[in-house]
DNA sequence: TTGATTGCAAACAATTTGCAATACT
DNA sequence: AGTATTGCAAATTGTTTGCAATCAA
């Protein structure tokens, strides 16, 4: 059983104003202190646990990783068949348009180096 | 002035060989404790500032975000920051161009399921 | 009433800082 | 020699746990 509280209803609602983007235990405590609703992390970590428990919330760990630059595949993403493998170089005029369309519409600057994108070449579709 | 120190080559091997993923403080660690090169946690810490800094790596906090169950997410890519770790949902008219080029010219099926796009949004690409 | 939730303090873990010793060039 | 790097201990910050009080159903 769980129980439907005023801290709980708070919390949910910034993470759902918040729902595009990660927010931190702090985020949250400064926001229900500005409602002058101060509650203890300690609740607040509870709270996360369990609705990550439930699989409605992701954590995402303290982590660190390189940057790759000197890699020729750098400025273009790949397409991978993941039935044979097949590996496509998006290496056409049309990435640009990609690049350029993301970035202005939503301010996102793409790295190709970890992205990829899944589905079936040709031979496989068929 | 850098120095090239015995520390730091080993530090940097173990994140080239992991370059493909995030990895931890205490990965790092314990992986230069098995080659009988224990390393203060201390000198990790500054060096990866360092490579952060001089913008090498990626720091990735420690954060939270809402599964989004609302989207039907196997029709539209999506854009993942690999900083702050915010999802954008590309459900915009321009999904369609990109099907539609990545097919024609590509013969190339895409899904959406399992690809995702890395990169850097809007706040931390700053 | 019954069990889940909460706050508090204390335990524990992760990260940062000051300083003297050491290593690099 | 001169400066960057390192380790250690201590300080600071982030996270978890035990327990008694409180609250939802």
């Amino acid at each position: 059983m769980t129980y439907r509280t005023n801290n709980r209803a708070r919390i949910m609602d910034f993470l759902e104003k918040n729902k595009d983007k990660a927010v931190s235990v702090v985020d949250i405590e400064k926001h229900l202190d500005s409602q002058d609703n101060h509650v203890n992390v300690t609740t607040i970590y509870r709270y996360l646990d369990k609705l990550e428990e439930a699989g409605e919330l992701i954590k995402v760990a303290s982590t660190y990783q390189l940057v790759d630059r000197d890699h020729r595949c750098d400025e273009h993403l790949h397409l991978k068949c993941k039935k044979c493998g097949k590996l496509i170089h998006l290496d056409c005029g049309f990435m640009d348009e990609i690049s350029s369309h993301v970035l202005q519409d939503h301010g996102f600057t793409i790295s190709c180096d970890d992205s990829i994108i899944s589905g079936l070449c040709k031979d496989c579709s068929l």
